[in-house]
DNA sequence: CTGAAAGCGCTTACAG
DNA sequence: CTGAAAGCGCTTACAG
């Protein structure tokens, strides 16, 4: 940076200014500089800047899984909202590794930067305490529990399983199951009561079973539909409720080519995400969708908001809505 | 740290060496300065570091697009490499846009990042050669073009739809088609060139058609198997490779569902990429896997290997090999 | 609006 | 093996 206030003719600090604060800095000045930096190729060093500044201007989000479509769309949410701002967006995945976590939360703690997004494992969140002890900022993001400490934002996962269960009923589904999922999941135990919800709500017109499984993924899925379809075709359900795409696909492989069923018109199935791969397969799946751009989004802002509070900042939860994605698996053609 | 320095009652360059070069100072100062550290909740500053040091720890990859599985495992391998060699990996996604990826390159050039690794888009490398001018080292994944001024990993994508074609003949399959994919897609030319030679190695007793299409997913997939069945049934493939996984996906959903063939019985179709969908449909899909977690430990590999010669470092092209996946949508169950 | 100077928190020869 | 000191390349009051 010498060198280019050399070549332009100013000092050190008019370069930096012309660069950070142009609107500071006359016409002239600013043409001269600019000019200069382009000569020479320069380069601002991203770690003098922070380390004169005190932070740094790129945001750090550490996601569970790169995987899943949900924190993908998340992430493009905050890149939008970060690069609007002025920020850069740094990827992190922990790959559902509660070790990773920790250490890519130290990695943006010591690379201070201007705040973290956190998309948390179920887990403890001491990695959280540790960082936020030491004044960064960290915003949650789909985490559900109860931190009266941190900005976070979710989505209503029981108002989700409410719409899957509804949209069933609506079609005129009589005899529901909730079908898998493992007992303990937050997520899955909110969607569950949802469904719940929209049953009771029909005064005994309609029933609903619950079948806990093991997994959320697609032999998961061929498993709890070969014993739901081994009972024979009159204890059939006619509307199945899942929790997650892959179960949803793998019930509806079974039961369409092992069992020879018609989806929907002997067993509508609705699974939840609206994955990638929802629309791909022979029967396009009906599904609750996340609005995970919106998270992302609403998140960074979120961040930013406390980082320019300089005092007295209010932590907020903000709730998000899901919605309802009725395709081929439920309506039909 | 200065802190640190004084609570162990030594100097600031002994903390520094405790932290960097463990073997280079005393077990009994090592584990004060570490209890030190403890006491005060000490995080080391990186901007500093990398400022004093000329370069940071962390690798970045820049990714164009982290919502297809393939840089998700690409990702999945040099975060592991880079862990194995005391580095961290940070992502950047480009999500298919040029500037974006002209940005984050800059964002890594200005954070003076260990290296880059970089998934490009098939354009133009402008920033390649910006931030190499300023001494970073980069190395390209999955980069078809010649570039002879750095280190790059691919896959051999001529073999991998030589391996596809090979797969149908050898399953008995003579009327083949290449069947979507732009004209002007590299890879898309390259798998194309393998089937051929697959059958020209036949000497007539195989057919191969090509059809070009526009884009490689699932509804174009749809379109080009509906004119394929449309033809009627005596002139019907008894083989279809695409080259892509949605494409495979759009086709057998047509074939089956709209044109009641049976795949693969009366068509066996086949894809390309092992995408996480490719498993989860109705009738689990044949493809071409890529080795993306490899080109991820290979590409990081590279990168560390040109950082240690410092001097008269020649440049290396890696070539790794797809593999075939044989599942239902081939071979039947 | 511009310049000179202090300081951000480390690393790294260098001397001891 | 340890300490004192220079320097990395910026930003930011402060004076002018």
């Amino acid at each position: 940076m010498s060198d280019v206030a050399r070549a332009a003719g100013v000092s050190l600090g008019t370069v930096s200014n012309a660069l950070n604060k142009p609107e500071i800095v006359s016409d002239r000045t600013r043409e001269r500089v600019q000019a200069a930096i382009e000569k020479l190729g320069f380069v601002r060093n991203d770690a003098a800047r922070s380390l004169a500044a005190g932070s740094s201007r790129t945001i750090g989000l550490v996601l569970t899984d790169v995987g899943n479509s949900l924190f993908v769309d998340i992430a493009r949410g905050a890149e939008q909202a970060a690069t609007e701002a002025g920020h850069a967006l740094l990827l992190a995945n922990s790959d559902v590794d509660f070790k990773k976590q920790e250490s890519y939360l130290d990695i943006f703690d010591e690379a201070r930067v201007a705040g973290i997004l956190l998309a948390p494992l179920d887990a403890s969140l001491e990695g959280v305490d540790r960082v936020r002890s030491h004044g960064r900022r960290i915003v949650l993001v789909n985490y559900a529990g109860d931190r009266a400490d941190c900005c976070s934002v979710l989505v209503d996962e029981e108002h989700g399983g409410y719409l899957a269960a509804k949209h069933l009923i609506d079609l005129g589904r009589r005899r529901l199951v909730f079908a898998g999922g493992p007992e303990n999941l937050r997520a899955v135990n909110d969607r569950r009561r949802g469904a719940r919800r929209a049953v009771a709500e029909e005064a005994g017109r309609v029933s609903l079973e619950i079948v806990i499984g093991r997994s959320l993924n697609s032999p998961e899925g061929r498993r709890i539909a070969g014993d739901l379809a081994s009972r024979g075709r009159s204890h059939l359900p006619d509307g199945i409720i899942a929790p997650s795409d892959q179960l949803a696909a793998g019930m509806i492989h079974e039961l369409t080519a092992v069992y020879g069923l018609r989806v929907p018109q002997d067993v509508a199935v609705i699974g939840y995400d609206n994955n990638q791969f929802a629309t791909e397969g022979a029967i396009p799946l009906s599904t609750i969708g996340q609005p995970g751009h919106e998270m992302g989004r609403v998140a960074t802002k979120l961040l930013l908001e406390e980082a320019a509070e300089s005092t007295g900042h209010e932590h907020r939860v903000l709730m998000l809505e899901p919605n309802l994605i009725a395709r081929q698996s439920t309506v039909g053609r």
